[in-house]
DNA sequence: CTATTATAGACATACGTATGCAACAACGAG
DNA sequence: CTCGTTGTTGCATACGTATGTCTATAATAG
């Protein structure tokens, strides 16, 4: 039924491996030779079997990346990059999406022969890690980072980003300034708390306790949080928001409760999505080179399958303030 | 290095095959012999290989979905309920994206050892429903079709939905209504534009060719169409757009040209994305239920897989207009 | 007590490719 | 004329699992 190396080997009158070779383009077979087993394998419409190259060479060229929750919108903005970045090297990109970060995981990942796996949505507490660890398949974490096990690592330093933020809020005239944050366990909601209180802390402002709203990153959590600050008797001037998806649930919010914004409340986001910059939103939100930070990462996995031994590297993008039209003066 | 079925059946005193049938709850071995090989691989630590398997037993138990453009939003809602679904019967999606659709496309779908392949991109004048046809790879048609081949398929039928869309317009007051359509080589654009037409009709409204603006189902051309029509001497009074993401580009053409949506322009989307239903964007489409559609292309390829010989099933989708803030009454 | 049958497991082999090693031819150097 | 060298190909085998067939043992009937 399927056409196999051994019908391409005996139409061009050559021995099996000759064909694997000639295919790969392997020096050793001749350029004739080459020509001849093309020739065949074309005109028998051959296409090589990648479980019988993955059995015998033990690599399949295939990386993982693994995200949860793939309906939020900042996810498919990874996928595309890594699909890209890993074609031009060779390699195919196998999407697994698991609600759930445990064991069952880390074994599907496994036993289907990927050569490496991005790891998207890790909480500091993940287990898969770990699995990948003891089993010695190559890993980095691209976004998010894992306390569990230190590996290659893409990420971004919301320094910059926080701070100028909190600069523009301060010299605008804000004072009561909230926060709806992501998980406590991801690395990116810690790294970007940290970063906005130390820069506020800067301008001798603290965010108090009731003016922190926590949840997952998506529109719901930026809606929740919102309302209940819009409610409270003494509301914040601006909320700052863990991701744009976050922010637009606060922009949802702000409009359903009959909110201005920014003249009522203003809101500041963090990725820079293309939907940030629709003129419908005109989010002023903290941005950072998405694009580079995938193809990095895929680079980083790729480097570290071919040469295991390499030190970890870890690798933080700069971000910065993109000033929009959400973020207002208070007189 | 890696634990294989050898070692487990060494450790529990039994034979290779023993494993293989224990593991995957074959009757023909005693329970007692099943408990002790499920000891034995928890202790290795036992995953099986997926290319062993797929090699062995001619299959793998994984299915590709196959897509242009990632970066549109209308296909990460696709994705997830088709991982989902696919999941759920004991398959594994494996996603591809090209941004042609060529041999080179088809023959990277059959060397990877696909049990089946969702199309979601075709054309109509797609050559990969050729390969696949000529390998005897399964594949279904998800929302748009190709006419070179015929195959399982499940998609929208816009004719309700565009009906009741008509039937507001006409209430409306509306009678310049521009068209803002998909490719002419995909069968949703020209099932769409069909649709529409013909309920226009209805009530005696046509569209004339300088009112109708074509390009990828992208906002780059809700905004080109949108701005061309707004610049015109008698600008229409309503758009309908080939699909949600179309009529995003729409509303941020007209925010930026300073044109209030609905009483300067009415604007009509398809597909009622998630975003569609957000407080600040509130936009007029027509719906259908994406998630069953997604199901059931799923379920389609599973049971041609299963069972080749079947009948083919050509399922649509029921569509409705969901009235919300973009369209507005013509006094 | 023997003949028959059911049951559980072993044995052999297939799947398609890649790769180390041996074989061979052609050739040039000494 | 012999020997080593280089370049090209074939041979043998490995990868890990699944499955058809065969065998040993136990259970059952006559």
């Amino acid at each position: 039924m399927t056409v196999t190396s051994r019908d391409v080997a005996q139409l061009a009158g050559v021995s099996q491996p000759t064909v694997s070779r000639a295919l790969r383009d392997d020096p050793r077979v001749s350029e004739a030779t080459k020509e001849r087993v093309r020739k065949a394998a074309e005109r028998l419409g051959y296409v090589p079997s990648d479980a019988g190259r993955a059995l015998s060479s033990g690599r399949t060229r295939r990386i993982g990346l693994l995200l949860t929750d793939l309906e939020n919108q900042f996810y498919p903005h990874i996928i595309a990059p890594a699909f890209q970045q890993l074609e031009s090297r060779g390699y195919q990109l196998m999407l697994h999406t698991e609600a759930a970060d445990n064991d069952v995981v880390a074994e599907r990942l496994i036993s289907n022969g990927l050569d490496g796996v991005i790891l998207a949505t890790s909480t500091i507490d993940s287990v898969v890690p770990l699995r990948l660890r003891d089993r010695g398949l190559p890993f980095v974490y691209f976004n998010r980072t894992s306390a569990a096990v230190r590996a290659d690592s893409a990420v971004v330093d919301p320094t910059e980003g926080m701070g100028e933020a909190a600069q523009v809020l301060f010299e605008r005239g804000h004072r009561r300034i909230a926060a709806i944050l992501g998980p406590a366990n991801t690395s990116t909601a810690i790294n970007r708390e940290i970063a906005l209180r130390e820069a506020l802390a800067q301008h001798g402002i603290s965010i108090p306790a009731h003016y922190v709203h926590r949840g997952p990153f998506d529109t719901a959590t930026g809606q929740a949080g919102t309302e209940r600050f819009l409610n409270m008797p003494e509301p914040p001037t601006a909320i700052v928001c863990g991701n744009d998806v976050v922010a637009f649930g606060a922009l949802n919010a702000a409009r359903s409760a009959g909110a201005d914004v920014p003249s009522d409340v203003s809101i500041v986001g963090f990725d820079d999505l293309p939907a940030a910059s629709w003129p419908i939103i005109r989010l002023t939100t903290i941005s950072y080179d998405l694009d580079a930070m995938v193809r990095r990462a895929a680079d980083l996995l790729i480097e570290r399958i071919e040469s295991p031994s390499r030190p970890v590297e870890e690798s933080a993008f700069q971000s910065r303030l993109v000033m929009r039209d959400t973020l207002g003066r208070i007189d």
